[in-house]
DNA sequence: TTCCTCTTGTAGCACTTGCTACATTTCCGT
DNA sequence: ACGGAAATGTAGCAAGTGCTACAAGAGGAA
């Protein structure tokens, strides 16, 4: 059990980095298990099934984007607005750096509106996660933090879908247009 | 070239009943042959190649969309506020009717984040068409009507996706702390 | 040592994937 | 009717899919 557990914990790193590089829906086993170094036939030993294997690696893919918003919170200093937030939070989002993931997430999304089991889950717990981190990083002195964290919310889900589709231009002007962003 | 033209009229329709329902990333050619009433011999036929038929599909998905929406210009009567625009627009998109649709578009989202053929000039194309679609449609008088679009489209487009995760209580606190529905 | 469980390698199975070779039918212009 | 092109059926190929049967090494407890 100890070691079943500490393989798993070696692989999902391993794994999660496949896929993020090469999509979610097109990960097979055998790619799968040549990026982590072992055989499809270890991976359905340590995992039981490929789908349970996928379900595992969205629960640990949630719990990395977990731990990647702590961090952050103890190394920022807190924005005086909601626009300066705001606008910080979208230009770190549009770096290069979180790309990989907003395509694994859009993947996710889609999965979840499926029901793919552990999807949903997993979509939940991350929007739960980034929601906690908004209202705890809301500027001082916001009248309502809590509304405002989820009006926020809103508002950035919004601006990563039509950047996704190449529509950031839209969304900028969208945002100023609501009195959203610093100007 | 015209009877091609016409078979592939004829099969464009049956082919996205059946990824409507069945998702556009685990269609494969037999089944889809099979929803067309062909063969696959024949979808690769009019086609050319899966990834040509993925693609027409594509551009005759957002051909329906667009369909769609001016069916519904001309039968709407002009909601007198942005926010009962917005209350009108997210209550139809609620509906399960919507539901086989919305699962395709997160599809096509993911499709265009990861800049697969013919994905990101679908669902710019949608986007696109949706947004003039809500330029003509803000209320009279509206001081902006374009940037009113384009803030009410980011803040719809992040609704639908907080939805899609189960999180549309959020999004409805959010959009209430906003002052962007009616009370 | 011996035994037992955990872990791993080797082959392979039944099936699906996109696509093609080849032959045949269908249909339209002459 | 005839000839050529368009359209379709049959069969199959090479690769990949998830998963399993079987055997064997590894490592600790007795």
């Amino acid at each position: 059990m100890s070691s079943q557990r500490l393989s798993r914990d070696v692989l999902l790193p391993l794994l999660m980095e496949h896929v993020l590089t090469h999509g979610l829906g097109q990960a097979s086993l055998r790619p799968l298990a040549k990026a982590a170094g072992t055989s499809d036939r270890m991976l359905i030993y340590h995992f039981g099934s490929k789908e349970r294997l996928i379900s595992e690696l969205l629960t640990f893919a949630a719990s990395v984007y977990a731990a990647g918003l702590e961090a952050v919170i103890t190394t920022d200093a807190h924005p005086p607005t909601r626009a300066d937030l705001l606008a910080r939070i979208l230009e770190q989002n549009a770096g290069p750096a979180s790309q990989p993931f907003k395509n694994l997430w859009w993947e996710i999304v889609g999965g979840a509106a499926r029901d793919l089991p552990g999807y949903r889950e997993a979509a939940r717990g991350m929007m739960h996660e980034l929601l906690g981190w908004l209202e705890r990083n809301m500027p001082p002195g916001d009248p309502d933090p809590a509304g405002g964290a989820r009006f926020l919310l809103t508002v950035i889900e919004g601006t990563m879908m039509l950047s996704a589709v190449g529509h950031e231009d839209t969304a900028h002007a969208g945002l100023l247009a609501g009195g959203l962003l610093p100007s």
